[in-house]
DNA sequence: AAGCTGTTTTAAAGCGCTTTGGTTAAATGT
DNA sequence: ACATTTAACCAAAGCGCTTTAAAACAGCTT
């Protein structure tokens, strides 16, 4: 069903209808409700495609997914489609098999110039980041989930990861570990050296030395964590502390400590960061696992909601959130053993 | 820049631009070959949402994202990205945050009528499922991923789900275990269903009685496999067997087991399904995990591809596949202790 | 040289909607 | 009673493209 067909049944013009459905005010209250109803019962729903193209709106937030890390983007995206239940605005997402941002950039450009969506979202960007320099070029609106440390005004979400590793090294420190292993994520993106700068931060507060062998970088994953802690387990004097960077790097983590004989939360203390999946919760491991914690999903909801307000006219130098992350003990960590033996 | 522009920087008229761009016969090659390197060189794209709206074509696959699961999705969801990247067809992700199938009705309905993409692909369907009936109802084009029951002629694509456990569960009783535990997925689900009667057929066809109370339904998640493999291994006779319904799950029942002091591969034989995740694989579990395999990734891929091919004319009811499954045996596995004592 | 054929190009219609710039009818003011 | 405002509705233009139907052009015949 056609508008032109609708209005004609209802006895009313295109015009009026398309105002009625619209909620513009030059329309009787009575009329109105008549117009909804009846699209309603004669099943009438604009074409979409024509809707985009008379107003020049496409309806949709971008979101380009990766290779890896797939488990936090879902959860993202999950948080994202939540908040955008309602609105009439859709996910779109543009597939990448690369691992670089670099290799992004004719996605984005093509995102940004096809005119599929009105905004796009870009993620774990690096300090200096091509994507964000790209898009503020091309003037396309744009929020960044992480931080960058580019010049380019822009809207960003962010959790405070040098702050959550601050404090959970921190912690560590003040229950007498000394070599504390961290395996971060991936090298070169922002949220990484945050991670980085946490952690060393809260070795100098201490006054311990910094050892950079004693940081790893890498992707999430378990067989990472399992293959860096066994080999940081081999070495003497062996770490008493890990800070590991996502719930399925400590899965790794875990077994590689138990593989050794040893016990975690007694010989061998851990802290993770736990991103708030509904499937793998660090209260439920054994034993139960201390971690920095901040919802993905919630990242995603409010993203959602911040490309809204991006949209609907909000500078973007405004847009700036960093959330907080709350560390939470669980049974994982424990005073540093008096006594390390090999 | 829009075609007008172009095509009379071009010395053409937007007819023969537009044909030449869309590798239409009519147009010498010479012109051609003219028109798309000035299009690269002074960045035409054509509007694509004016180019729907004549075409009526949306250039979008829809997929409806629930609330649990995510990580299974997120995997297929790569995979379709995978075969869809260099296609000019987007991924259109609809939220919902409801557990039932049913009250997904709605979303369907509006994603089928509204214009935005030209096929849906329906997830774990039920037997008798409403999303299939009504995207019948509606003629528009869908791929089920999974299997139903319903006369109604559609395209699938599924994993043998039944084999895989029947397999599984075959093998276990052929090391001699009589107290098989399934944890399976959800209720109601078909693939549940099949892997149910997988389990049962293995029994009958050894000849062990099938006991219901062995069999546990619900969400693919690290605490249920916990929570259910911790209270079965309090039974008595206890079950010397569990089948896990995905590495979520199967990472709870190893830690249930660790935890009552026992040993798996040798006290307790274990066997999960993995869909294939790059972040969390059997073969680096410890021990390592026997697993009935199937990659969610390239069921992803080729459901895209199944797509392309419903909408490219091939016909719903020719379009089914049933992929086998792969039982790849490792150490999780090993034949029933000769006394179990409680 | 006119007719015919096949190739290449174009003018113009139209996809389904929103919105500008009206018109008409009713309400209000003088 | 007439002018003026306000409320309610409408006709038609136009968003940027594809595609139908027709025109222009070139190459052959006869």
């Amino acid at each position: 069903m056609k508008l032109k067909e609708f209005a004609r049944q209802l006895g009313l013009s295109p015009t009026t209808v398309s105002r009625a459905l619209g909620g513009y005010p030059e329309v009787n209250e009575k009329t109105r409700k008549r117009v909804a109803e009846e699209a309603v019962r004669l099943g009438y729903r604009p074409n979409i495609n024509a809707v985009r193209l008379v107003t020049g709106r496409a309806g949709a937030i971008g979101v380009v997914m990766g290779r890896t890390g797939e488990f936090h983007f879902a959860e993202f995206m999950s948080g994202m489609a939540e908040r955008l239940d309602g609105e009439d605005i859709d996910i779109l997402v543009s597939p990448t098999t690369d691992r670089d941002s670099t290799d992004e950039i004719p996605i984005y450009s093509r995102l940004a110039t096809s005119g599929r969506v009105d905004a796009v979202i870009v993620h774990s960007p690096k300090p200096n980041d091509e994507r964000i320099a790209l898009l503020n070029d091309l003037g396309f609106p744009f929020l960044v989930h992480g931080r960058s440390e580019t010049e380019v005004p822009h809207a960003w979400l962010d959790i405070d990861n040098e702050g959550a590793v601050r404090r959970a090294t921190s912690h560590l420190l003040d229950l007498g570990h000394k070599r504390i292993v961290m395996i971060n994520g991936p090298a070169g993106r922002t949220f990484s050296l945050h991670r980085d700068k946490g952690y060393r931060d809260a070795l100098q507060e201490r006054g311990v030395a910094f050892d950079p062998r004693l940081v790893a970088h890498g992707h999430f994953t378990d067989e990472l964590g399992f293959r860096l802690a066994r080999s940081y387990l081999e070495q003497s004097p062996r770490p008493t502390a890990f800070v590991a960077g996502s719930m399925m790097t400590v899965l790794g983590v875990y077994r590689a400590v138990r593989s050794r004989g040893l016990v975690i939360g007694r010989d061998i203390s851990v802290i993770a960061h736990d991103d708030v999946f509904p499937y793998l919760t660090p209260e439920n491991m054994i034993p139960s696992l201390s971690a920095t914690r901040s919802s993905m999903r919630a990242a995603g909801a409010r993203s959602a909601d911040l490309v809204l307000q991006l949209l609907g006219g909000r500078p973007a130098s405004e847009i700036h959130e960093l959330w907080p992350v709350e560390l939470i003990l669980r049974e994982s960590t424990g005073p540093a053993p008096t006594e390390v033996r090999i």
